[in-house]
This record gives structure tokens, C-alpha cells and sequence, in this order.
DNA sequence: GCCTGCATTGCGGGTTCCCGCACCGAACCT
DNA sequence: AGGTTCGGTGCGGGAACCCGCAATGCAGGC
């Protein structure tokens, strides 16, 4: 069995390297990266099948990452070792996975029993291993006031990009009026309403600061969103203009 | 010489006892906390004159924990050890730095002798020492189409917290019309205005979307100007109420 | 078929925001 | 003193936003 590890800081990776040793003796060579761009790279020239990563890398992060090495190989078995667990990382790493692919989450906090364990289930019994402290932030499933629609979320993301009603309703093929029905669903979840006695927000800005407090937003996920955006409009202004 | 040493992660905080020992000979004792909370215990029972911390710690940072620090002892030296060099951080750390006091910020992908070098300059000659990649967002100083003024800043935050114009008015003790001529300065120098043929921001809210995406705020700043703005928001209510 | 629930859409109006224009006062030259 | 620059302020209007109300279309259950 081989592994590639990719981890920008050095600590963590010689760290990640003692891990994947101990837990997998079995492993006769690891590879090692330290930035996304480098792990695609030896992914795709090492043919790995397992593959361990942090998701906060610069300039090309742990999701870009593994989004074009599943696009290669689907069958790929990642694990993602990171920070945080904000529910934007979730629903980014969610996004992405193959249908029926093996993959982990787990958090840096986590033991190091935890960690080996995850190595082992996710890379020798395929199986797919959530860290304990991501559940209850599940995209299917449960929605409560606090759980988004999928279409909700696109369009809170919409908003927090600072787009207009008007821009979403063309962007996502609503009328305006729908954009504005979905933003107050939006609003009601986030409990952005005014309290009987307080006042004085602005309810769209509001709601996109209480996003990013809850974590449902970060920044990965604004910068990712962006570019998405960026994509989208010169295609719309290459169709206007031919 | 003691030095206090606090960081969450145990990786790291195993490489500054390191780095420490190496770089300061005649340090006899270092303690380690690993988080903000009991930095500050630590720092009061031992009275702490050398400290080296990273940023963010969770429940409570660094800013907050070197506030506290700072409070009771200001001629304290503290060396902050960060993976960001956001401008939200740096302001952060300079709105809390003691008139005359020694600090120092250096990124974590420092190499081993800066911050060695780092650690002698301030703990021993009293120097303050900043990263060089920090260079260049001066809070004083140079303010071309970047540069924030201190009272452009504050609005920004407010408008980023989600707030009206007229609440900015009323928090900042300035007229509707003042609040507005400062969000425009602030649209321009964000370039958050329209160009010839692109067309769909919401002003307000893109510029608060820019501002993330250029890293003048973020989480952390947002969660403390949050806790600020609650502070406020009570105290009106009870100015009204009583 | 009919009714209920849910998402979508149009309309209308009240509010907030964005900003051009004009005025004022303080500070700083010349 | 006269002029200039810079920030704060008031006025007014056009645009975007927020949202209650009502009508529509489409699923599933009786």
C-alpha cells in the first residue's frame, strides 16, 4: 500500500507521516506534498489510491485539490485532516464526493487513536469515517431552523457575495418575487428578524454577518463562490455580447 | 529568564519549547498553556515578563488573552506566532499594543533562525519585531486607494456587524448624511463601484463581501466587534429604558 | 373530482439606501 | 483678509429592498 499525505506545515506533516506508520505497517511508501498543486501532481504520476490532506492550503486548497484527483480517479479514498468544522468545510467537501467513493473527516484535535483508527477504516475497510463533533450539521436530513435547503444555501451564498435580487432570480431562473420568498425563509432561520424592543439592522447585510458567525459561510467558501460567480458572468456577458 | 508559552496545538507548542531553549540559553523555566484563558492565569500567578502566543485559540484568542495581559502588566513582552497575515489580525494586535511596549508578530512559516532571531530581539533587547509580509498595511501611515483611515475602518466593521445607516449615525455620534459620504469613500476605495458594463451588486453588501475576500475582516474581528456591539446595544437600551 | 399543502409569481406600498447638489465651519496657506 | 481644501450637514429624488396579500400550478390523500 501506498500513501500521499499533503500538508503545507511541516510539523503536521512529519507528524501525519508517524501516524500512517504506526497505524498502517502494511504502507511500504509515502509520499508527500506540501500544497495542493504539488498533491494533484503526485497523485496523478503515483496513481494514489489513498490519499490523506489538510483542506486550509495556499494558494490551491485541500478541495480544489481533491476535486480534480476524484474528477481523475473516483475510486480515490481521501481523508481530510483538518481544523476546523465549520459547516461551510462540510458542505464544500460534500459537494464533491463521487457517488459511493470512501472518505474521512476528521478533526486535528482529534487523538491519535482516533486518527489511526480513521486511517485504517477509511484505507483498508473502505469505509467512510465523520468525526463526531461534524454530525448534526447534515445536509440531508433533519431541517430544522437551523437546517438550509440546498437551494437556500445557494441563494444565502448569493446574497453574501453581494449580488442583487434581480442578479439571483437570473443567475438561479426565479422570478424576483421568489428570490425575495427564499431570502425571508433565509432571514427567519437565521433568526435575523428584530426582536420586539431592538432594531436598527440592515437585514439583508445582517443576515450574511450571522452566516458567518453560525460558520455556515467562511471564507474558502466566499472565495470558491466568487470564482464560480466570475465564470458565470463572463459567460452571461459573452451571450449578451454575441 | 521565563517564558510562557501559549498555543493549542501540541505540535506546535512541543517546536516553541524548542525554538525557546535554543534560542535562549539562559531561559530556566518555561511554562505552557494551551489556550487564552489559562495564558492569563499562568501569566498573573508567575508574572509572566516573556510571552509568545499564537492568534487563534479557541474559546479565547490571543488578542483578548494578551489584552488582559496587557491590562495588568503593560511593559510585558509578548512575541505573537500566527499562520495569518491578515490585516484584520494586525490591526487587532496594534489597536491592543501598550504605548512603548515590546511585541513582536511573526507567521508560523517563518523559518526556525527568524524566529529565533525574533524571540532574542524582543525578549532580550526590548526590540519590537514585525514580519516583513506584514509590511505595507500600516495602520498609520501611507493611505492611498487601500488604506483604511481608523474612522473609515469603523464603519466598514459596522456595516459588516449588519447595521442601518441611521444605527451607525447614532453609535458613532455623526449625522444620516456623514455616515453615507463615508460609505461612499469606503465603495471607492473597496472598487466595489459598478464598472461601464457589469451591472447586479447590492453596494452595501458587496462591499462587505470585498472586504472578507480581501482580508481587512474576518471571523475573528467580526466576532469581537459583535461582542462590542451587544455591549453597546445594552447600554442604549438601558440609557432608554431608565 | 375535490380539497389541502407547498412553491411560485404578480402587485402595491412603505422603508431604506445611494448619491448629486448646495451650504457651512474649521484649518491651513499666501 | 481672502482663498482653498476638507469634512460634516440638509434636501430631494430615483432605485432597491422588504413584505402582506392574493392568484396560480402542481403534488398527493380523501
Amino acid at each position: 500500500m501506498e500513501v500521499l499525505i499533503v500538508e503545507d506545515d511541516p510539523l503536521h506533516r512529519s507528524y501525519l507521516h508517524e501516524q500512517v506508520n504506526a497505524a498502517l505497517p502494511e504502507c511500504r511508501i509515502i509520499y508527500e506534498a506540501c500544497d495542493g498543486a504539488q498533491g494533484e501532481t503526485l497523485a496523478r504520476s503515483h496513481g494514489s489510491a489513498h490519499v490523506v490532506m489538510d483542506l486550509q492550503m495556499s494558494p490551491r486548497t485541500g478541495i480544489e485539490a481533491a476535486r480534480t484527483i476524484w474528477r481523475e480517479r473516483p475510486e480515490t479514498r481521501i481523508l481530510f485532516w483538518s481544523n476546523y468544522s465549520d459547516e461551510a468545510y462540510v458542505r464544500g467537501v460534500s459537494r464533491i464526493v463521487p457517488n459511493g467513493a470512501a472518505y474521512g473527516y476528521v478533526l486535528k484535535s482529534a487523538s491519535d487513536e482516533r486518527l489511526k483508527l480513521a486511517l485504517r477504516s477509511i484505507f483498508v475497510e473502505s469505509q467512510c469515517v465523520i468525526d463526531r463533533q461534524l454530525r448534526g450539521m447534515q445536509p440531508r436530513g433533519a431541517m430544522q431552523a437551523e437546517g438550509f435547503t440546498d437551494a437556500e444555501y445557494e441563494i444565502l451564498v448569493d446574497i453574501s457575495l453581494g449580488l442583487t435580487d434581480q442578479m439571483i432570480a437570473r443567475r438561479r431562473g426565479l422570478s424576483l418575487r421568489s428570490v425575495q420568498n427564499r431570502l425571508q425563509q433565509i432571514y427567519a432561520k437565521l433568526d435575523a428578524y428584530p426582536r420586539p424592543d431592538d432594531a436598527g439592522f440592515n437585514l439583508r447585510t445582517r443576515a450574511v454577518t450571522l452566516a458567518v458567525l453560525r460558520k455556515l459561510v467562511n471564507y474558502a467558501a466566499l472565495e470558491r463562490a466568487e470564482a464560480d460567480l466570475q465564470v458565470w458572468l463572463a459567460q452571461q456577458s459573452a451571450k449578451s455580447g454575441g
